[in-house]
DNA sequence: CGCGACTTTGAAGTAAATCAATGGGCGTGG
DNA sequence: CCACGCCCATTGATTTACTTCAAAGTCGCG
């Protein structure tokens, strides 16, 4: 089912030279990396980590999607990450030595480099500035989560989905803006902590008030004013109580 | 209201080489660590840090306790952590120097030591094994963090709160075992996602169940095997579908 | 002993999950 | 090129678990 093309490990650091994740990587470091290193050819819904999987490599997406989730009883998920192209997923897991809190499946049809979880390792220690890259990386992974998190702590779908849909707006008060959903409705619903029933049920919502205007996965917002007023991203008024 | 002792920065690098925090640095390094840090004794309910701020310390908390949360519309919270005696926070702000995306407060008076951010960010850069330490730290969170995601995706309040019981566990499949609740019931529901009265009723419930015994704060589990059956905390049994 | 903070308990209302069936889009194969 | 089938999204009807509101009860502390 998964297959590893097969490459010289020389032709693996010349494509892990041209990802963004590397840039910055000598040369030597890539050519060590590279050792180990492989390009896996994945079909749509092959599962990459079981939860619970102690990691033995480090993934990088070249194409395609790979989704991470919780799975939860009754075959519901919830949706922590969807890692597309150039992204990476593992880190904090190798860091630690740690079993994977999540699963990890492609959504499509992906090609993603696996990484020897020593070599990766010998190469952090090795190299101060790949551990501060990594750092930043890890550190923009918990702030995520944490917006995230306060997504799903809104009480009201209603919140929830404009909570969401802000998270596109290119600057600060725009009117419109367009967004393509990165994955299935359902996905995205899972990812909001939501059914797919009710994530629709707020789209067409939305889409009657004029609020947005949604085309399958295509989605513009008419009205980002109207959607900030109905997610109470709540800021800084407090009054310190004596 | 909040205020900083009047202590000599060789009496803080005193105090700070006998944290666990700062087991592994250099003198040298606590002393340029100290200089700009300030020991705060911190009145219950003092606000450290407001959602949105940039921080301009590190926090080490020396005793007491402070608490993380986002907060939500009509004075409701959602708890992120308890940082307890020892522990520490706002690395990945400073790491990334963004805004903070929680609010900090004590849950009680409490000494802080805030330490100067440019100092602890040069630190960091001059010493990689720090770097190295910071970088297992954040990642502990974030894999914490992930945690606390998966027992709050629990539908049930009975099956989060048995998840959330679970953590404590000593080792697997204790039967018995002691909790003693880190801070009000209330917080500990926020953190669980659920009100203050779905909490206390589930907790009722399970000591009619003969699960727990609850004496205020102290949660003695009486059977830890039926509280893994109410917490589907779903572990690999996955058919790979053709 | 009495006050304030926290928790518990009860009753009612509601939003979201669930169940079920229809509808639409797309790729495959005839 | 059309038709079928599959997957995904939508829509409707029903149920239920949780929040909310309100009030009483506990605990610790001055």
């Amino acid at each position: 089912m998964m297959n590893a093309l097969p490459l010289s490990s020389v032709q693996i650091q010349e494509a892990l030279s041209r990802l963004a994740y590397f840039q910055g990587w000598r040369p030597d470091q890539l050519g060590r990396i590279a050792i180990g290193a492989q390009l896996l050819e994945l079909p749509k819904n092959t599962t990459l980590v079981h939860k619970g999987d102690i990691l033995s490599s480090l993934f990088v997406v070249i194409s395609g999607q790979v989704r991470l989730y919780i799975p939860l009883p009754d075959e519901v998920e919830r949706v922590v990450t969807l890692v597309g192209q150039g992204e990476s997923f593992g880190e904090a897991c190798l860091v630690l030595n740690e079993a994977c809190p999540v699963q990890a499946i492609t959504t499509r049809n992906s090609h993603v480099v696996a990484i020897n979880a020593r070599a990766y390792q010998n190469e952090l220690r090795l190299e101060p500035s790949q551990m501060e890259r990594t750092l930043n990386l890890v550190s923009k992974r918990l702030l995520n989560t944490l917006k995230d998190m306060e997504m799903c702590s809104q009480r009201s779908s209603l919140q929830r989905v404009a909570c969401f849909l802000l998270q596109y707006m290119p600057e600060p008060d725009s009117k419109t803006y367009e967004i393509l959903l990165p994955a299935r409705k359902r996905d995205i619903a899972a990812k909001l902590g939501l059914s797919q029933e009710t994530f629709s049920r707020v789209l067409t919502f939305l889409g009657q008030q004029g609020v947005i205007q949604v085309k399958g996965g295509q989605i513009s917002v008419e009205n980002g004013h109207m959607l900030s007023m109905m997610s109470p991203t709540r800021c800084p008024n407090e009054a310190e109580v004596v």
